[in-house]
DNA sequence: CATTTGCATTGATGTATGTCAATATGGATC
DNA sequence: GATCCATATTGACATACATCAATGCAAATG
């Protein structure tokens, strides 16, 4: 085996054996992957795309669900998923279910990888 | 239906019907959902973080094999997509095959939330 | 060239996910 | 309160995906 990989874990963790797959331990990259999962998807990025655009960057569902051609429970469900990863927050107002950004939410992804 | 969605949409263009599906385009967002989808994987921000971790941001599969204890054929499996999606570079040397990180491919990804 | 070693591919299996039709819920309005 | 409208939930279905055992392949080594 190359041991290219092992001197980077002593670098990071010079304790213990399997020290090598704590340096993005699992129970955080299970995490991290749920925001992931939830913006890996072509229709939800859209939805994103398209809040975004709106003024106040907030948009209900009936606009949503127009503009992406999908059914109005399909588009219901993508949301959900969103507002369930903080990326979207929900606010009833009379009749409509108002989504808006959560721009910090946007900022944990990129940071991810910066 | 709420007009500021539909207001957002002519910002940007203000030329057709169904413009608003152009915020991000759909053929966009299925490009960039393949990217965010190698990235959606617990295994494979492991895989990643381990590799940015090593030496010349780079490894040989017998060490990740150990490193997140799986089969050495799902690592592959996780390595491959890695690398078709852009974010990977792979490279025989000898018996063994290393993978190298594309910075530029994560700061892709970044710079879709930015 | 036979063997070994490291990696890739194939096939199979269970689980997760995107989608819709049908239905439920919850405000608003008459 | 009956009705209507916007949204949410449920159930069903097809597809995608993560995983492993078995096998194939390619390079090094004896």
């Amino acid at each position: 085996m190359a041991k290219t990989l092992a001197m980077a874990a002593q670098q990071i963790s010079a304790c213990c054996d399997g020290a090598l797959a704590s340096v993005l331990p699992r129970k955080d990259a299970d995490e991290l992957s749920i925001l992931l999962k939830a913006v890996a998807d072509p229709v939800r990025l859209q939805l994103l795309s398209m809040i975004r655009a709106a003024d106040a960057h907030e948009a209900c569902v009936c606009d949503l669900t127009d503009a992406v051609q999908l059914s109005q429970p399909t588009v219901s469900h993508h949301l959900k998923v969103l507002t369930e990863a903080g990326l979207l927050t929900r606010e009833r107002r009379g009749s409509w279910a108002w989504f808006a950004l959560v721009p910090s939410r946007l900022d944990d992804i990129a940071s991810i990888f910066t």
